[in-house]
DNA sequence: CCATTTTAATAAGCATGCTTATAATAAGTC
DNA sequence: GACTTATTATAAGCATGCTTATTAAAATGG
């Protein structure tokens, strides 16, 4: 590869970092006077999609360390938006599901989104979210191959 | 927006976060043998392209918060891989050098770059690489506007 | 010239997510 | 059935980057 693609492409991951960077600060700060985060709202929406799920599932599907999520987890039961139950037929896993308190902040963090993501993506058409997100996706799959 | 559209947004969101935090990973896996990181080959390359910046320049262009910076500075700078220097005009500030030692670093770390980017970007076209580029720039300039 | 405001860098404290290590349980093997 | 291996969740410790607060120096305004 040449110097100059070289370059471009470092710059290509730089951008990304720093998009990422700018995307979660932005959302951050409005979640913060809920108390919640950018990262805890992936979490619930997750399960809002489908609950019950072992933690080490969900992890695979977060694409986070196990050890990652069981934090999330601890502070998520702590304020009372999800709860563990114990899998009786493995024993060493947990069961997580939503209670009824995540609903509304639910609701809440959805509003925060799409505020962050009005600002974010100002411009774009919806062709061009779904190619960034298609390319975004290959490249997240080259790195999760063997994991 | 629909609820469709909404979705497809938000799963930008995380699509862009996870593909960000798996490039971090694979990166930081390979240049902790180094002792370095992706965020300090960040630093070091964005002072091997301009030198002599203050800090305040330096966090402006890397879009991270000063303070941020402030402790990467502290550790290269402990690792003796840039010096901070007192501008006479204004000193208030620091300018940043890299030394001699950071040479060698910056050709290992341009190196493991090239071996991320290679399992990152398998199967991606030049063309849609600057288009990634392009497009997370747009999002990027949009977060950026009001600080 | 002095007082106020702004700017540059830092400090303290918090949240995320990683690596490596550990305990408990399940699954596979002899 | 007993032993070994694999899996699930957690613990300890580290790196990044944020918010809010602080100090020193410069710029501004009266």
């Amino acid at each position: 590869m040449s110097r100059a693609r070289n370059d471009a492409t470092d710059q290509l991951s730089f951008e990304l970092h720093t998009t990422a960077r700018l995307l979660r600060r932005n959302y951050d700060r409005r979640a913060r006077a809920h108390g919640l985060t950018r990262s805890k709202w992936q979490v619930l929406w997750s399960l809002a999609r489908e609950e019950g799920v072992k933690q080490a599932e969900l992890a695979e599907r977060l694409d986070v360390a196990p050890i990652s999520l069981t934090r999330q987890l601890d502070i998520l039961e702590q304020e009372g938006l999800l709860v563990r139950r114990r899998d009786e037929q493995d024993r060493r896993c947990f069961r997580i599901y939503l209670t009824a308190a995540a609903q509304p902040a639910l609701t809440t963090l959805r509003e925060l989104a799409e505020l962050t993501r009005g600002e974010a993506l100002a411009g774009l058409s919806f062709e061009e979210i779904v190619q960034l997100k298609s390319l975004l996706e290959r490249i997240r799959l080259n790195l999760g191959k063997e994991e």
